[in-house]
RNA sequence: GGGGGUGCGCCGAAGUCGGAGAGUCGGGGCAGACUGUAAAUCUGUUGCUUUCAGCUGAAUAGGUUCGAAUCCUAUCACCCCCA
């Protein structure tokens, strides 16, 4: 394909994406409160029919990013992957097919493959290597897998995972071999690793060109408000991301009018809602005076004000994307969005 | 009233038996980072100025000395003991 702007590309993806019904319901973000919209186009599609007894979707990662996250303290082997414990040095062992059989304990809906998430920048090679080990373990994952069933009665479902850095040649390969394991949706790993949005954003946007359109399409680990939105143009429907909860614990707060460090000394004086347009009652009633006091005095209820506060603005950023793409005017209001909700408060 | 001790950066410690300080450690303050969560974490900065450098600075005022945060005198403040 080619690679113009990623202006260009995402325009025209857009076109697509907004002809395409079923996008027009599967959007969300993972965990917990964002699922849901992700389970009803597995549903349709024909998957997942009963999901977990809580009536709340559960997606589990495999620890293939610890592979990435933790890569001081592992060893990776074609067998599988060996981690020192930070606690007490212990050792554990991590194969596709443990990962298998631990999501199946779980008792996730949507459970992840077991792979390999190569640092960025990685040296082709590398990358290389990388990609096929995740493939060879894909493999493994789907075999051990289809071999066993669910432990409580309902219905588990496998996502494979597309590698191959930022290489187009590698992630078109990637997808196509993905593509071709017909599992009933896929996801996009390795990126959001430290790579330029840019970079991001034309590997997703080419990936997503050749993962089937009618089965979620999963960008694990992004993003930003911004990069949620962009991401969204380009046909993806499933996000998670420690963001809104890590940056909340340190002061970060996003709001549909842009970023607020809650911890500057601007906001001492301030008494207003923290938010007062979010859906969150607690972001109303709070102020930002009193919350900025809980921060600087290190006060758990910090921590839980903000991410309750970030957490509903993604769901709510999520779900106004979903009405404007049913509206039939999302790329406007995506533009204008992630012009508002970079800005610095 | 008598005796002893201590005084430097926003705070607390450390250091001082004359020899390089805008200078140690911790905290606080100010700001930044954080993207499939090991990490309530990490980084920068925190006297002034015209900032590849310069200036002022060890309670205050003097003194001794080539040289004083360090030694001496007085004053002030605080702490402890005695009355």
């Amino acid at each position: 394909m080619p690679v113009g702007t990623a202006g260009t590309v995402k325009a025209v993806h857009q076109r697509e994406l907004e002809q395409d019904v079923r996008a027009q319901i599967i959007l969300g973000n993972t965990y917990h409160l964002y699922l849901r919209p992700g389970i009803e186009i597995l549903q349709q599609a024909g998957g997942l029919h009963r999901f977990n007894g809580w009536n709340k979707p559960i997606l589990t990662d495999s620890g293939g990013y610890q592979v990435y996250s933790l890569s001081h303290r592992r060893k990776i082997k074609e067998e599988g992957v060996t981690f020192a414990s930070h606690i007490d040095g212990s050792k554990h062992f991590f194969s596709p097919e443990r990962a298998m059989d631990i999501q199946r304990i779980i008792g996730a809906d949507i459970i992840m493959a077991f792979d390999e998430c190569p640092p960025y920048p990685s040296d082709y090679r590398y990358a290389k290597n990388s990609m096929e080990l995740t493939h060879r373990w894909l493999k493994r994952c789907c075999d051990h897998f289809d071999q066993t069933s669910g432990l409580y009665g309902y219905e588990q479902t496998l996502f494979p995972i597309v590698q191959g850095s930022t290489y187009d040649d590698l992630r078109k390969a990637s997808a196509e071999a993905i593509a071709g394991f017909e599992r009933q949706g896929n996801a996009i790993g390795g990126l959001s690793v430290g790579e330029p949005a840019e970079e991001m954003y034309r590997v997703t946007d080419m990936v997503c060109q050749i993962l089937p359109k009618d089965k979620p399409r999963y960008l694990m680990g992004v993003g930003t408000p911004a990069n949620i939105l962009e991401c969204i143009a380009l046909g993806i429907d499933l996000f998670d991301c420690v963001l809104p909860t890590r940056n909340a614990r340190h002061g970060t707060l996003y709001t549909a009018d842009g970023v607020m460090n809650m911890k500057n000394a601007k906001w001492k004086n301030d008494f207003s809602p923290i938010d007062e347009d979010s859906p969150c009652p607690t972001s109303r009633f709070y102020s930002k005076a009193y919350l900025r006091h809980l921060l600087h005095s290190e006060e758990i209820l910090a921590a839980q004000i903000a991410s309750l506060h970030n957490l509903s603005f993604f769901l709510w950023l999520v779900g106004e994307a979903r009405k404007h793409i049913a509206a039939g005017d999302f790329t406007v209001w995506k533009n204008e969005m992630v012009e508002r909700v970079g800005r610095r408060l």
